[in-house]
DNA sequence: TCCAATTCCGAGTAAATCAATCGAGATTTC
DNA sequence: GAAATCTCGATTGATTTACTCGGAATTGGA
């Protein structure tokens, strides 16, 4: 149940791009190096962003990559799934649900019952906080910095 | 982001032994057996889980596990945590934290703080279904087995 | 007292996944 | 046309996963 390093760089990406919203497209190069990421990798996990629609790409001199959405409408739940599959899957989820004779005592339907609502409520999660979030997280953030620079 | 088999397995093995509450120690070979699990497997687990602190074990013949708890007070956060580690940890967490020179930014702070806030979340909501949430579940699918059977 | 049923423990292993790296190509602006 | 970009697929080393195996220690009962 960990985030791996897939997640967590797509994330730092994605808030990189939220956080220049707006100014047109960013080169991938410059996430890389202001999130202190290898920009070669950064580029697989952009790839799977944009086939999930969170980024577009523009190519060539002065290209790179924007929000597909504004940052209010894109949740850190959107960036695991897409760059991680989907959340809270159990082990043997898929092979159980293929062959159908498996799930039937009362014991294993409630085993999935309970995992599925699990998983639901993760996604809910997950979903609750959105890019706009971290950056207003940011600012705060900034703000305090500020705010404790003027007082020396 | 999905639970291994360790996870899945270990639920499996405490929800049997949540069915058996009270009627003193079960030896690990009949959990084994009834939730399908490899028995040598399930030993590594049990383990892990005994040390966790979430089962007792009785050695010698006639021993076997029991839960170390009333089913009302073990959740399905206690399990995963015991056999997979904390819940929602991000890549280099710990790395981070050791040299606490990498968070310094608004930027890496707001980030820090939202994963720290998502997997609190988390934990609070697999920590909110006991094993004896999921005993009842199965007694409900049971009940609306045999009401369907009943019609027949 | 011995035997059968158990838990306990550590080592080993094949397969999968992860985290990158690399190189060659396609596209676009200037 | 040259430089700056994205695009795509192959490769690789390290780590993790999901087991398996063998044997030692413990205990209840015949």
């Amino acid at each position: 149940m960990r985030i791996s390093s897939r997640g967590e760089y797509g994330v730092r990406a994605l808030f990189d791009l939220a956080q220049h919203y707006g100014e047109g497209p960013i080169p991938l190069k410059q996430i890389a190096e202001r999130q202190d990421v290898s920009d070669h990798y950064l580029e697989q996990l952009m790839g799977a962003l944009r086939k999930a629609g969170l980024v577009v790409s523009v190519r060539g001199a002065q290209g790179g990559y924007e929000l597909a959405r504004p940052p209010e409408a894109i949740t850190i739940g959107d960036v695991i799934r897409a760059l991680e599959g989907p959340v809270l899957t159990v082990y043997g989820a898929q092979a159980e649900t293929e062959r159908a004779e498996t799930v039937d005592s009362p014991e294993r339907l409630a085993l999935v019952e309970t995992w599925k609502k699990l998983s639901q409520r993760v996604n809910e999660v997950l979903d609750s906080v959105t890019l706009a979030h971290v950056c207003d997280e940011a600012a705060r953030m900034k703000a305090r910095d500020d705010s404790f620079m003027y007082h020396i």
